[in-house]
DNA sequence: ACCGGTACTTAGTTCTACTATGTAGTGGTA
DNA sequence: TACCACTACATAGTAGAACTAAGTACCGGT
């Protein structure tokens, strides 16, 4: 992964995770194969894991265990309320970004 | 600062800066406020200081020291070639997670 | 003599992504 | 049977960037 890239995902990434949750429950490994898939082809395993571990403790998602007919069992995330209250505010924030960088660039400048 | 912002920064504060400085040179009192104009009203001084010294230490801007009417001498900060790639490259990154979360916003989702 | 505004510096903390490695379950195959 | 690939999760230690908090220093006005 490019440096940039890593410093950039901090603070966005969480976004993506919660993003990707909407409307659709998914495990880890399944989430990992969903980011590789979106282009983030670098994105380490243990640090999909770490990261929905951190939203668990926080209060973002719920986690329910179900087997799996191909290895261990799975942690099924669903994204709660509160998770969607935060995904709002992670649009918001990420707007506001986005929207200044937008300009900068267009300045040309 | 709200945490997520803070966050967000991370990776993106410095391409800012970066993209502030093209085409205009200025120093660090000037970049903070700024900042600030232009809308991250919570940057720390201490924050874009320390970022100063080091994209100077990546050598990616040439200094020079000018004095002021009003305070201690300004340290004047000038994007080089270097740097210019670095903010070029900087850009890229930024598209392309910038059309990753567009893509997931749309899909609402 | 003091205070507010200008201007820069830096030690220590917090947070997040990465590296590296390990554990476990399943199915296929030599 | 032993091994391997793929599936699936976990975690200790590291690096990097923004923040907090505090300080130094120069100038003008009251």
């Amino acid at each position: 992964m490019g440096k940039q890239m890593t410093e950039m995902l901090k603070g966005t990434l969480e976004g993506i995770v919660l993003a990707l949750l909407t409307g659709k429950a998914a495990y880890g490994y399944e989430i990992t194969t969903l980011l590789r898939e979106q282009g983030f082809t670098e994105i380490a395993e243990g640090t999909v894991y770490a990261l929905l571990v951190r939203i668990e403790q926080k209060g973002l998602v719920d986690v329910e265990k179900r087997p799996s007919e191909k290895g261990p069992p799975r942690k099924v995330y669903t994204l709660n309320p509160q998770g969607q209250k935060e995904l709002n505010e992670f649009w918001n924030t990420w707007s506001f970004l986005s929207e200044r960088l937008e300009q900068l660039r267009k300045e040309g400048n």
